[in-house]
DNA sequence: GATGAATGAGCTTTCATTCAT
DNA sequence: CATGAATGAAAGCTCATTCAT
């Protein structure tokens, strides 16, 4: 029967949720997924067809849809702060905060397993590919105050932490406004790094 | 054969702190160390008494030497900086280069092994322990700049990115100059950073 | 496969049963028992979740009937015997034998794995505690008979020889009654031999 | 050097004793022996070939003397009691004692190995040759008592019994004088409950 | 749709023994 | 005389996956 089926597929996805979350997916035993799911072995292949498929489930809209977003397709626009402004600490939190938004509703936990968990699955260069985008993102900023900075190197350990500092908050603050308060001061706190580094 | 013992012992260790680095010590496989290592695992319990004591052997010094130097006596001697000269980031650069020097010499690739590849061994809560003392630094200092600064959350969270940074740096350069340089730049990168935060 | 089930249980029993009584619990081999028993290691722990869980499974049913037994639920009532008639062994032999009869229907075979075979297993003090059970029995018997009889350390070894006579009779014989026949002659050997110690 | 060499196997010997006795020939660990003795694996190769050669060489006399008692070269001589005395066990304990004596200053620990510790070596089978002596002897009583006492079985179960008794008395008490005394109760227990058996 | 029996490779560790030095 | 390096088999146990029912 479908209702009864999507109960059990659910029962699993949120039991492995749980289970990747704490130990990884190559650590993670499917035993007991299934066993706390409230189903068996056998029946977890009627549902996925393997411990990868199951975790594939679990991450490919979060991963599909973040793939949409750095392509551009709905790109967060850029908030444009007047010269003038710049220095107004204030004003900036403000405005990073109110652009957060849209972003911070679209997140789930999911994304903690797609870049902290995925060692053994397809996903697991995702969380390269995203650090990767950072440190352009990084090295573009530091470019633009200061095209002399020497220390390019840092671009990729910035990018490194932000993504621990980011992905560390959604593993501890569940709540929408928290997250987004705190996301807010991580980018307050690396954009004036930034402007330190490279002044 | 007993000749090659310091041979054989050398190349455990390497293999080892290898394999350690990459799965960390609960997924490292102690087959593969002792077969990298040219050598079986029946001769591998006449070197090591177990796996851990392996993990043991490669860290214990780097952890002593860190448990000594945080309990203060070698203790860093904070860097004296006139008021005037907070602002001038090419001078505090200059001096925290210099602190520095010291305690980058010292650093091994071990301690890597320590925060980030410990986990199942006698050793698994330095990362939190070091993370504890970095938070506490972080909030005395947001408490002198601004007492009324009310994420405390990022304390916790700045501590845990730092370490991250950190690491990341002995993980990917290995000289100790650049070392040297590269956490430089971090430090002025938090300084700022949290003096931005608490304007 | 599943039909076989209990079958493959019963194997495993069976041949655990065989092994563990040859052996003892620690050094019988889960492998040999489970090769034997037609199947392989990894299914063993389909059926049982360890080595320790088969052997309890062979003598907890076993074990909870003989601590019912003694804490007196189904006391054996002691035969009174008149005093006349106390040297009548004909008599006596029939009257313990007619006593025996219940008790010695419920034995089993597991009970020599409780006493001779569970080093290693939570059942280990088993016979120590029957041990001094009898010891008990037996000093009351000698003091009864003669106050003043110096050798106490014989109460100790003569209940460590009877259980091992009793268990010897069970290893030795199948049947209910030749087992009744044999336990009555031990028992009339141990008390004309306790009469005769403290005369 | 001779001397040097002498010490060395008697260390091993006293540690090895205190191995077999505890677990057993089989779960006896040389690499423990070894180590209690202060020498080393390698070193041990020098004075004895085997595991077993080690056992051989702590039990061989103990064997051969009793071999050679068993062939009748130092047999006890039975001693002589008049039928009138026959019920008098003061006198029958004090002249069992007294053929005892010398007896049991023979006796040393290693008759306990021979018995209870040699399960895979080639001393394996002195237990039960043992057993089927004793087993003679007590029929032989029984025969004497009366020839139509219908258990037979009981005197395997007595030898058995008495010699678990014997080793007993031998694992707890290491006087000589206690030895004697114990062994001799031993003996009038077993007389007079054979005797009460076939009345 | 659901069950769990079955498999085989993997894990860390212990062991007696051999032998080059 | 002594050392301990080396070996290979065995131990109990966990794992993801397959498949008959």
């Amino acid at each position: 029967m479908q209702i009864k089926k999507e109960e059990v597929r659910e029962a699993i996805l949120t039991t492995a949720e749980k289970e990747f979350l704490e130990k990884g997916f190559n650590n993670a035993s499917l035993r007991k997924i299934v066993k706390n799911a409230g189903t068996t072995i056998g029946n977890f292949y009627n549902y996925y067809e393997s411990k990868e498929a199951l975790f594939v489930a679990l991450v490919e809209k979060e991963y599909n849809g973040f793939i949409h977003l750095i392509n551009g397709h709905h790109a967060i626009k850029k908030p444009e702060i007047n010269e003038a402004d710049k220095n107004d600490i204030g004003l900036i939190r403000t405005i990073i905060n109110h652009y957060l938004e849209d972003f911070v509703k679209v997140l789930s936990d999911r994304f903690i397993l797609l870049i902290e968990c995925s060692e053994g699955t397809p996903y697991e260069d995702t969380k390269q590919l995203i650090i990767r985008l950072l440190e352009e993102h990084f090295i573009e900023h530091i470019q633009e105050h200061n095209a002399n900075y020497s220390n390019k190197e840092m671009g990729e350990i910035l990018a490194k932490q932000f993504l621990e500092g980011f992905t560390d908050i959604l593993r501890k603050y569940k709540k929408t406004e928290i997250r987004q308060k705190l996301i807010t001061e991580l980018i307050v706190f690396y954009s004036f790094g930034v402007m330190a580094l490279t002044q």
